[in-house]
DNA sequence: TTCTTGTCACCTAGGTGTTAATAT
DNA sequence: ATATTAACACCTAGGTGACAAGAA
């Protein structure tokens, strides 16, 4: 059986409909996709790897209000029309496939060199998203059989796992500023654009505490605003 | 067989007595210990392993020139006595242990978190070495045999291969200027110290820009100076 | 109008020798 | 007198969203 580590995290992001970024270079997924692995064999050799399908065949688009600037999105989104041609399923295997089942149980599995791009002619290996367009990440655990016929039992020697909080909406910028703020707030590496005591997040991070924000952050950010609800 | 990478380098510090630094905390070698490794079966598991043994049973110490100051040692090693007791003579597992022979040798194969320390209470599974003692690595290729009784077959499972160019004195602070500025000149991670950067230098060079730290590091490296040869 | 691209300042994370203070 | 330690400035390496400009 598999967890899924930073469940509520996920969750809260889910809520909101998660947005994950893909560019050219290749763009890492936040929250990093991380599970705990229960009930391998120890000494039997497994590879773990993860792909992603499309949620429904639609294209989306976002929703605007004609009399706010640009910069303000809506946070629905609207169906466009048939989703792209689908591109070539890739799949990225974790770097430390094959291993033993002890080896992977021992410790969080985490998917931190995986990348996702919007490259069709990408040759880095990273994993082709359309833009716009909606993913189930996929989690699949395939059994290393030692027997000389092992392609016989393809069939029985591997197992997926799909969690519905981890889906999201490919894009090449943000287009809901709650999930911009999310991201602000949860991820390490965009603390930069924190306004509020960096102590307070995530480790003290209290209901009651108001965010320090800025001017601008609050005009482009109107968390409390029923609009926009 | 097994090529060492950035020989060159190696023997340019070997001829000048390589010095390691060792900490507390753990630190990494430079140069790195990196291999090119050839004949391997491609299907077989492999374990690649380091350890360190003391080349002599002598404990080290600095000459120095009465009439200097303290901060210039001279270039030269005296024998202080005994090596001290021998510490549990730890080895270090190639993290990517056990993988295939063709994974091994489809790219060089780095030793760059190795780390070396003086702690003889280290828990972080680092190499514990004795200051002022000489070392001579050693690299072991280890067959996983996959047969049941692979214990009887350990002798003929393994070769050790040593390159005596790698030799180094553990030290807790470089005892000859002249390794000092071969680290500084030789390693990325030591740039800032450089006085200036033949690479970089018509590029980038800024008239404004003053060469950090420049007249200082110039007076405690009197490169020049025929005392120190 | 909407989406994409490239550059940037600002971070995380961690590898350097320097230096002053301390230990032996 | 020598050797060790810990804090430090300065790097490498690379992950963030912001922003302006470009593309469709």
């Amino acid at each position: 059986s598999v967890q899924l580590e930073m469940k509520a995290l996920w969750d809260e992001f889910n809520q909101l409909g998660t947005e994950m970024i893909v560019t050219k270079a290749g763009r890492r997924m936040f929250p990093t996709f991380q599970v705990k692995i229960f009930g391998m064999d120890p000494m039997a050799d497994y590879m773990l790897l993860m792909d992603f399908v499309p949620v429904d065949d639609k294209r989306y688009r976002q929703g605007a209000f004609p009399s706010l600037r640009y910069a303000f999105h809506s946070s629905s989104w609207l169906v466009a029309g048939k989703a792209d041609p689908a591109t070539p399923g890739r799949v990225h295997y974790h770097p430390d496939s094959p291993a033993k089942g002890a080896q992977w149980m021992k410790q969080i599995v985490s998917f931190d060199k995986l990348k996702l791009t919007n490259n069709l002619l990408d040759d880095n290996g990273h994993i082709i998203l359309n833009s716009m367009h909606r993913y189930q990440p996929r989690f699949h655990v395939v059994y290393v059989d030692p027997r000389k016929d092992s392609e016989k039992y393809a069939e029985e020697n591997f197992k997926t796992f799909v969690f519905e909080e981890t889906r999201f909406t490919a894009v090449t910028a943000y287009q809901n500023h709650r999930i911009t703020q999310l991201k602000i707030a949860s991820n390490p590496f965009a603390k930069g654009f924190r306004d509020c005591d960096p102590e307070d997040w995530p480790r003290n991070h209290r209901p009651g505490a108001l965010p320090l924000m800025s001017a601008f952050a609050r005009s482009r950010n109107p968390v409390s605003s029923p609009a926009h609800q």
